[in-house]
DNA sequence: ATCACAATTGCAACCGGTTGCAAAAATGAC
DNA sequence: GTCATTTTTGCAACCGGTTGCAATTGTGAT
């Protein structure tokens, strides 16, 4: 078996206690005590056991991990992100998969179970109740591409998403499309409810420019194929915004497929940037998350609430940007107007 | 703060060890006495604390699901195996993300501080030292889509490599290439020397045909583009078996760039059947590994090991198949012979 | 060397559970 | 109803640590 506290003290002629403080930094001992112990826990190659510190300290650095995104590989980069930058501080990632969960109570019971410090709940397409039912639960929730709203609940760190559709709206209109088009990912959730309303807002300022809008039943390719399809089989718009990439690359091979060009015939722009969006055989322009941001803000905030569990709940919003690519045509020169 | 034994203990007036038992199947306790504690629990909404009990059980159900893989989308599907899978067998998921770390050490360390019951590697390109770092430190350990031996000094599961390699091979020699290319991932890692040694294998047996041998730096579209830019600068052989489907897609993408027509100037074989080689403006000829079979039985061979830890080392390989898609051109049929 | 005071150490209780063992209760045979 | 046997329960010690408190040791000034 692993060696612990008794075998160090043992084997040093301390205390339990004086090996233990050796290990926690800040506590009263010597240098020479913890040069001591440190010396005999080399030898037996031992490492203090966190789980059971946790018990009197009440900390076992395990954050819950929480996503039901585990088909777009937006998220493999959001994955990455988020353990490094829990590791930098010290935390590990219980991951949770919530694919095909609908009921929070037992994700909240296990992760109790395993007294998790707080939890990050990452996803765009969760209902908000899953993020307070942690919430009620007495964790530390930081809701990470949640709903942006002004009384915010618990925590959330993301995009404004209405902005996004805004933005995706004004790109479409700087480039002087007519008839546009909306082809959101799956109607329920917010995050698509939002940009929706960002959209139509904006062109209710320009009611000249006819608007129409369709919802793909996922976030996947195939949905986005399938939902193009049937967009071409009537009288498609000259321009879409789609819910993500993934939506728009699939609209893009619909709109291959059926020997129609980009930007030429119908224009794309997507949300997300993920990595894919830049390979030049894809090139697509698109509405980019900063996701390292987003990331990096929702573990701080986390080690912040570690500290100061009362925190009022805040929502941090990140800025997008357009990411100008192949698949819109170009701005109307200064010039020419 | 959560409620725990002793509240509950208290509230059904009964001993500790009463409500322990309770929560333990197959321990000895009237019906009675569980429906009583049960409802006290239910009461104060009471969950028993796994990390206490692990204290005395020695067993967490955590596993420490290490991998440096952040980057291939492949490993998305991988992690969503694994998270459902674990999960389905009671087992928890620590996520440990090895980008950039070159010493097995810290993750020892680590994952032995939260007493893992369990590691699952699941990388082909970490080097062997990881999996058997866990192993001495005593414990289990499973490599999924690890180096096959026949004498595996860890669990192993995975494909052959070699074996994949031939396969590819002859797909290649059935379609009456007559100079083939060998374009195989990062050099060093044993799952690209493995598929090249099967490549070359099988071609020694058909000398006139003229094999090339190149790697790209990382499995990356980027690094596969890249090295098939450089390819094309050459002579470029009539077709490649890429290492990677993400690797193909770049290269696939050099070749749309000069111009070049696929499968008419070059054929392209890669290797995994990722979702997007399936997606039809990729359609990639590719290498099915089965990486349900794969998780899945890693994680049967985790449980096993959990119950009989000194279980001999053993390595389990899953047959590949191809995927015959549109990037290599067809197969003569076989009247013309 | 003496003393006041600060720094260090060890004792023992505790964190939230589990479990061997003995006592208590229930069961069944007569 | 009695007694031997089985089942159920509680006591108390333990898992691997932490921590308040008191005892011990060390420091510096005189």
């Amino acid at each position: 078996m692993a060696p612990t506290l008794k075998d160090v003290a043992k084997r040093a002629g301390v205390s339990r206690s004086a090996v233990s403080r050796a290990f926690t930094d800040g506590a009263s001992v010597s240098a020479k005590m913890r040069k001591l112990v440190e010396k005999a826990a080399a030898d037996l190659g031992y490492s203090p056991n966190v789980l059971a510190s946790s018990l009197t300290t009440g900390r076992t650095k395990l954050i819950g991990l929480v996503s039901n995104n585990f088909h777009n590989p937006i998220f493999l980069e959001v994955f990455d992100q988020f353990t490094r930058a829990l590791q930098d501080n010290g935390l590990r990632p219980l991951l949770v998969n919530l694919t095909d969960e609908t009921d929070p109570a037992n994700s909240v019971r296990m992760l109790r179970q395993y007294s998790v410090d707080g939890v990050v709940v990452a996803s765009s397409t969760l209902p908000p109740g899953f993020a307070l039912a942690f919430r009620d639960a007495g964790l530390p929730v930081v809701h990470a591409f949640g709903r942006m709203t002004s009384a915010p609940q618990v925590h959330v760190v993301g995009i404004d998403n209405i902005e996004a559709g805004r933005l995706a709206a004004r790109s479409l209109l700087a480039r002087g499309y007519q008839r546009v088009g909306f082809m959101g990912g799956p109607e329920a959730a917010s995050s698509t409810q939002d940009r929706l309303q960002g959209f139509v807002q904006e062109f209710a300022l320009h009611p000249q420019i006819r608007v129409s809008l369709s919802f793909a039943t996922a976030y996947s390719f195939e949905a986005g194929r399938r939902e193009m399809q049937v967009l071409l089989e009537g009288a498609p718009a000259e321009a879409y915004f789609c819910g993500d990439d993934v939506l728009s690359i699939g609209a893009l091979s619909a709109i291959g497929d059926r020997g129609l060009s980009v930007p030429g015939d119908i224009g794309i722009i997507g949300l997300n940037d993920m990595a894919m969006a830049g390979w030049n055989n894809i090139n697509l322009t698109t509405i980019c998350q900063p996701i390292r941001e987003i990331v990096n803000s929702s573990v701080e905030l986390m080690t912040t609430m570690l500290r100061d569990p009362g925190r009022v709940p805040e929502a941090r919003i990140f800025a997008c940007e357009i990411i100008e690519r192949g698949t819109l045509r170009p701005l109307p020169s200064r010039g020419a107007v």
